[in-house]
DNA sequence: CATAGTTCTGCATAGGTATTCAAGTTTGCT
DNA sequence: AGCAAACTTGAATACCTATGCAGAACTATG
């Protein structure tokens, strides 16, 4: 007698290609093969397939198809969190580039896996390794100093792997172009009438994409012509209480100062309350400029003016980087584009 | 010493489970058990195979495991985007909420694989179909008409579908204790001293939540003896354009009014500009308050009063609905708490 | 009609793991 | 010592698809 191999704890059976085959007519690989779009296929015999699919409500099994290419198609986001934060704690910055990423990578025809991480012992899953994805791009905050070590270990080894910010060791990265949209930010400021400029920044990050932003800027305000200094903040994740520290500084300073270029819009939320509570008007004392263009910035009172990196072209930058598509491997800096606002 | 690895073709061929077996004298079998965490094997022979594992760097492929175990620990999440837009546009509700289900899937082991998806071709890429995931969660615009008469089809099969939202259809749903924020809203205002409260907000979107919101809202102002209205929007995602028509409208009717509600965040903006445009203070002339806690809340002057619900609940609620995990499957209003800020 | 040249289809197999079943080993008890 | 029971391990196999290769059907040409 035979026993019955019943799965009784499975799900209804999967409808297979083989089905599909028997059903058309043809055998297992013709189906494999009228479903792929493999242009070896009859017009009649890829009709007859696809019929039979659709009655059955066939779908592939991307499971076996993938063990079977060697590939899956996805690429896996890690998301870096500050230690003990929630999912509330995700700068909207990065939420937005994720928002890129995801729409860059199903141009492509790519899946994209999505995770948060925080603690170390947890970091990037090896999902690359263990063949859940072709590549890894890695974005979040600057301020898990423990997150970006480990990162740049994984950067040693041969995976795909791809990162935004700036130059980090020998791996692949994608950032905004600090350079060009600090000088626009200076070019308008001066342009504005203001004599006295201030960064607000910080040489000190793990990454060197503030550095670059307040780099440029001083240099290209000097370049014009006009006082330019920088308030160097904590380094680490920028925020709205250091922007307002540095407010602090630069009113015991009794500098003067009638323009400032906070290079986060972060940052610049905090100098902007800092200065009001000290009694100057935004923009008729002070004119202030950020960077990254988050949706907040539309928010403040006066609106934010700020520096925008274009997304779509970030994701599609990372996407590129990650699977060794892109046409130009020098172009990773993301064009910008200043949105002048109330602030300035 | 371990000689180095050294890449001379292109893919270094993958580690199997054979060659791990091999080296630490077992079978393949008794490798799969012991990474697996079975316990019918022996400390002593985990030790061996765990060593050996480690000294090849070998992963488990979770291509070849999937396919055999028939399941592949991953929720697909498609955020629903407005017909045209790109990743800009999404509601900065849905990526934190995005970051709750992240953040929930990972406590239960789960990987998350996201897509926006706008166009109606596209729509949810059959992940669970496919083998991809078991289970899809949907978030995103209510503006997309097409997607949710879409996804209201796909709630007639047996997927393990989970919305946030109210209830559509036969579907699993998860969505803010509508009520009790409203509520709170209500009581707030009235105690703060307002006597002529106004709801924004619209019953005619596709979702209800906006409806349960100004229904709970007016009940409960009326229940304690204050005036309320409510002023209508256009249904669909409510703007801060829709705010600013409804601020019109209020005026115009020259009705008197010291409180408003408005039923989301990006309404209560454009209500607080057009407010503020009309010669009223805030929160001396009129008290507002919004709803979804939204980051750039904070960032309005005066910042926004706003119910915020409780994202990393709504995360776990989202993924226990559609894992089958939830130990309360009448519990899916995730709790919210009002923050009390400037604006009332 | 025969043959070479095309075009299409089927057979067999690989991809790496998890699991069933049976066999082997050790322990416990009388 | 003898036997049963408990504990470990191994052999074989299923999961489902994509692809190399060979064969079949068909077309065109002489």
């Amino acid at each position: 007698m035979d026993a019955p191999k019943i799965d009784t704890g499975r799900k209804p059976a999967r409808v297979t290609s083989f089905e599909v085959a028997e059903r058309a007519g043809v055998s297992q690989p013709t189906v494999s093969r009228a479903l792929s779009g493999s242009s070896v296929i009859s017009e009649a015999t890829r009709e007859k397939v696809l019929i039979a699919a659709k009655e059955l409500g066939y779908f592939i099994d991307e499971r076996a198809a993938r063990l079977r290419r060697g590939h899956t198609g996805t690429l896996a986001t890690v998301v870096i969190c500050k230690p003990g934060g929630g999912a509330r704690d995700v700068n909207p910055f990065s939420y937005a580039l994720l928002g890129g990423i995801c729409a860059a990578a199903a141009e492509r025809g790519l899946e994209v896996l999505v995770s948060l991480q925080s603690e170390e012992d947890k970091l990037f899953g090896h999902f690359v390794e263990r063949g859940q994805a072709e590549g890894l791009i890695v974005i979040g905050t600057t301020a898990n100093r423990a997150a970006w070590d480990y990162f740049r270990k994984v950067g040693e080894t041969t995976e795909p792997v791809a990162y935004w910010g700036s130059p980090l060791g020998d791996l692949d990265w994608v950032s905004s172009d600090n350079e060009a949209g600090a000088r626009l930010a200076a070019e308008h400021l001066v342009e504005r009438g203001c004599t006295n400029l201030v960064c607000v920044g910080s040489h000190g990050s793990p990454q060197r994409q503030f550095a670059e932003r307040a780099d440029a800027f001083l240099n290209r305000a000097r370049e014009l012509g006009v006082s330019a200094d920088l308030i160097e903040i904590e380094p680490g994740e920028a925020r709205r209480e250091q922007g307002r520290l540095a407010v602090e500084k630069l009113l015991a300073s009794k500098a003067e100062c009638d323009g400032i270029f906070a290079v986060c819009d972060a940052l610049a939320f905090g100098v902007m309350e800092a200065l009001q509570d000290a009694g100057n008007a935004i923009p008729d004392d002070v004119r202030l400029v950020g960077f990254d263009g988050i949706p907040a910035s539309e928010m403040t009172q006066p609106p934010l003016s700020t520096i925008e990196p274009d997304l779509d072209q970030a994701g599609r930058l990372l996407v590129e980087a990650v699977t060794g598509a892109g046409p130009h491997p020098s172009v990773r800096r993301v064009p910008v584009r200043l949105l002048t606002r109330g602030s300035s």
